[in-house]
DNA sequence: CCAAAAGTGTTACTCATACACCCATGA
DNA sequence: TCATGGGTGTATGAGTAACACTTTTGG
């Protein structure tokens, strides 16, 4: 017996991006203003129909290349909608996926999307079951962030231990003392302390690091975690 | 402006069930045997195609309740795998569940699946991307019952402290000392220690206790997190 | 009375938290 | 010289981990 599987009916599937950036001080969401019914001129997560000879994850890059001219932005696949009116016009099952986008990457955006970057803190209501997906990435990335250094791709190469804290502290919604923070960090030793120093927020200057990724796999191979 | 999803082609979407369950010592998968092309006879996720009016959920608890003759079953969706040539035939998009089966449940299993328990330290190869889904199930199952009360779903209404305390050592693979452990338990205040005694492990016999559900979201609405 | 599992508290240690002052520099 | 943010160490408390003996009862 052999399967017949044209029996089975087939679904539109669409992929959606949350993509989060840092810009020292709020995490932020880039969103897109719908230029097509239904609910035109509203705003909207990224998203696109998922081709016949691609991944989802191909899909995600795809739309996410399309919208900021990036290459290799750090991706996750979070999760799938598939109720059956979330959309009006058409039953389309949708995977959600969040994306890290770093401040000092040089972004362009395309135009044609009318795309803005919002306080994560304070943006607007979005489409059909949109915002449920940003509140389901939020909690994906807090996860994340606690237990694996991406926290990283959100920052520039290189950063400050001000920016690092600040980062953590937007993430998970909450205040570290300066000092208990820094001395967590530089016990993890997975930072390189680089010679030089950002001038632009005091006179001092505040020292720059760098994660050294091959130090963190290293210690990753022997059993380390991280936790923060 | 309107959108016309003629152009977007649409793709055949599964569903894929990592069973667990709990005999008291070990953690079982339930798998079933192709008895189709391609792939005949060899072991597999129970799994099924999505329907027109359906959601994924729905779909997984139809699959479940087919094999299993059980409603209501303890699920949660894991991730969908995409990649093109997962199954040679055709192109799937597949997304996996994970549910949980309590030992006392009046199972039975449908015949027609050839389905069979087997021991999760030792299972047979399984098809396509079948062993990377339970992989993905195993640890997402460890995460979630590190952090939520799902244990109970694996075991009986009625349980002793052994029992529970073999439950968590063998999801995550590590002895515990019963006393810490007892203490930890009883530290959360979500049990409830009925009068009866389990005699069929000894001759003093053990107390059997009940998770106490409305307390647990009792606790949880006022900020209580549940952690082992 | 003995074998076998159930039940029960205390101590030591590790890790997380709280906390305040000096330093370097450009204006 | 002073105003501003950068950088640093210690003491306390909480929670986790280690550890052994007594109780019960059916055979």
């Amino acid at each position: 017996m052999k399967k017949d599987y044209s029996q089975y009916i087939k679904h539109l599937i669409a992929v959606d991006c949350i993509i989060f950036g840092f810009d020292g001080e709020n995490l932020n969401l880039l969103l897109v203003k719908r230029n097509f019914e239904p609910k035109k001129g509203e705003w909207s997560l990224v998203g696109g129909f998922v081709n016949a000879e691609e991944t989802l994850d191909d899909s995600a890059n795809r739309v996410l290349t399309s919208l900021t001219g990036l290459e290799n932005i750090y991706l996750e696949q979070l999760k799938c909608y598939s109720e059956l009116e979330r959309e009006p016009t058409a039953r389309i099952i949708s995977v959600s996926y969040y994306a890290l986008i770093s401040t000092d990457e040089n972004i362009r955006i395309n135009e044609k999307y009318s795309a803005k970057w919002f306080d994560l803190k304070q943006f607007p209501n979005l489409i059909f079951d949109h915002n449920k997906m940003v509140q389901n990435a939020v909690t994906r990335l807090r996860y994340r962030a606690s237990t694996q250094p991406i926290g990283f791709e959100l920052l520039p190469e290189k950063f400050t231990m001000k920016d690092l804290q600040s980062l953590y502290e937007v993430i998970f919604d909450e205040k570290y003392d300066k000092r208990n923070f820094i001395s967590k960090i530089n016990s993890m030793d997975i930072l390189v302390k680089t010679d030089e120093k950002d001038m632009t927020s005091s006179r001092k200057g505040s020292f720059l690091y760098r994660f050294d990724k091959e130090k963190y796999h290293k210690k990753l191979s022997q059993g380390y975690l991280f936790k923060i």
